[in-house]
DNA sequence: ATGAAAGCGCTAACAA
DNA sequence: TTGTTAGCGCTTTCAT
């Protein structure tokens, strides 16, 4: 039969309470402990005397309920999933750091996973997060898309693309294109007629990454610059492989162009990476734009102009998806960040 | 009885595929299903031919383990926690990126919650993670040692602490004296007689801060300074104390003292938001050292002497506590990273 | 106002 | 080499 282990947890020691040995002490049964616990006592008409004992009782033996024998149960656990490419990244985390926030507030846990820009990995943390039957799934920065939407739509799993979207769910984006334009126009004007502005980082291939350059390309000609395939240097988004990539460019160059679009902070420590290698004049006669925000980056020995993408108000739209799933594509514009400036960011009070 | 809910998942449409499905289906029994898709068969001498037909079966129904199930029946669940203050720090971020690669490593799922510095908050995640079954959790950066252990403890949970030190369980730190010391000599070589270094940040009653504290008191005497209390800030971490109090500062001495020991990067970040407000050249006769090294800090427009914990060092000692414990505090040496430097992470080739 | 009992999907002990 | 069965801790009818 059911119950029974022997260990009766009187003492504090051994074993974690159940309910069960709730139960036994408080003479209640089992369902009516669950009820008291759960919170819908009220609606089992369980009398408040009843509740209190069992309340107390639960307290003195340091009662916590098995989450997953409840999500069994429930065919749901509770928690939700975020894959991200990077934790160590100024945007990401950022992301991250909100997509905890309004979990919590649902009472739900998050589960964050970095994929490394793996899409094998990617889809692993996927079957995992489905395995533990999250409730939803945000991918921020996915690598695959359709595969993803695939995995999930096998597992009949809600799921909201952020950042890279993706066909067959919903998406959230920052504008890349009217970010990427702002960023432009700053970053050409009072430049020299005859100057060759630079576009740096990324992969043609993703949807955030050819939009900026669209806008890049858009703007460049619109104020009368020359441009060809080679200002436009798509090399991934490894700092490793942006420090080669830049150093390479400078060579061919004789050194750094007159504005250069920077397609992310991890672009950007790449760039720095080799600029240690450099005199600091090196740098003085280059516009820099950044696609992402970084407070310290704001304060670089030379001038950055940034874009900040709106976090706070991307995973809300994310939520606000999840909860009336719509197949669209809902874009938040991002903020134009002059050098110099510190955005105080809504934990800013905490540290 | 048990089985049969009427929905047989022939076709890849309704709910998820279970071993009973599974079962049925391959002709064989749930438990040898189990055993063969669970890696167990050699164990459980089962036919290699068994093995791949129920394979087969497997991959065509799109089955995946539940892990909630699993969890409940073995008593752990493959989760492995880690609470850190903030996702949106490079030093705890880079603690999640290692807490991550080495938990997967290990056929662990990491989850990954931050406690903003809340003493509450961080109680209420350890309890949720122990509902959840966790195998051991990590603590970084912890607010209320005690009261965790004693959580711990009462749920018989293995955890160690990172960063900030706990006397009830085995901690790794980085070594703050030494690290500190490092730090404060750099600073104060070639400072003008009679110059008063000043030291901003934390709290003095964490044990990182007080030992940092400790080892500027010393050298600082050590080398011939004067040193009374008001050259010790001890404002918090928060960005934005960091920045009225270093207003505060300002007003009071008439200017930034010749050398300033930053205790972390969101401390640096409120005097970056207070600097925004000042000329350039405020800052150009004082030394600056940070405790906790980010790659854009390397590269701001006035030098930075950092210390670089070692994140990957931390989060390996750690793993190591949780697999043989002992009551020990492990110390980790940091780096000393000179300006404008660039330290390439072990994450540097993906972006 | 409460109890009994079934069962979520899985694994492990015991049979065969 | 494989099947049967009990039960992990919880929620949820259904029956008092």
């Amino acid at each position: 039969m059911h119950r029974d282990r022997g260990n009766h947890r009187v003492d504090g020691t051994n074993r974690k309470a159940t309910i069960y040995d709730i139960a036994r002490l408080s003479g209640a049964s089992p369902s009516t402990v669950s009820a008291a616990l759960g919170g819908k006592w009220k609606a089992r008409r369980i009398s408040e005397t009843t509740v209190n004992t069992i309340r107390l009782i639960a307290e003195q033996q340091g009662y916590s309920p098995n989450l997953q024998a409840r999500g069994l149960r429930q065919a749901r656990s509770g928690l939700v999933g975020m894959i991200i490419a990077f934790h160590d990244n100024r945007f990401f985390s950022s992301l991250s750091q909100n997509f905890e926030a309004q979990a919590r507030q649902r009472g739900l846990v998050p589960v964050i996973a970095s994929s490394l820009r793996d899409p094998v990995e990617e889809l692993r943390i996927l079957e995992t997060l489905i395995s533990y039957a999250v409730d939803f799934v945000f991918i921020a920065g996915a690598t695959d898309p359709d595969a993803i939407t695939a995995a999930c739509k096998a597992a009949n799993m809600r799921h909201v693309f952020v950042d890279l979207p993706g066909s067959g769910a919903p998406s959230v984006t920052s504008d890349n294109y009217g970010g990427a334009a702002a960023l432009t126009r700053v970053l050409l004007t009072g430049l020299p007629h005859g100057a060759r502005p630079h576009f740096i980082g990324g992969c043609a291939s993703d949807q955030a990454t050819s939009r900026r350059i669209a806008a890049f390309r858009a703007e460049t000609q619109t104020a009368g610059f020359s441009l060809s395939d080679d200002q436009i240097i798509t090399c991934g988004y490894a700092p490793g492989s942006a420090r080669r990539a830049v150093a390479a460019l400078m060579d061919r160059c004789d050194g750094l162009p007159e504005a250069l679009f920077i397609n992310s902070l991890t672009v950007l420590e790449g760039l720095l990476g080799h600029f240690t290698t450099l005199p600091d004049a090196a740098t003085e006669h280059t516009r820099f734009g950044c696609y992402d925000y970084d407070p310290f980056a704001a304060f670089l020995r030379f001038p950055v102009h940034m874009v900040r993408q709106n976090a706070a108000e991307l995973i809300v739209k994310a939520y606000d998806l999840i909860d009336k799933p719509s197949r669209q594509v809902v874009e938040v514009p991002p903020d134009l960040i002059p050098p110099r400036t510190i955005f105080s960011s809504p934990f800013s009070e905490q540290g």
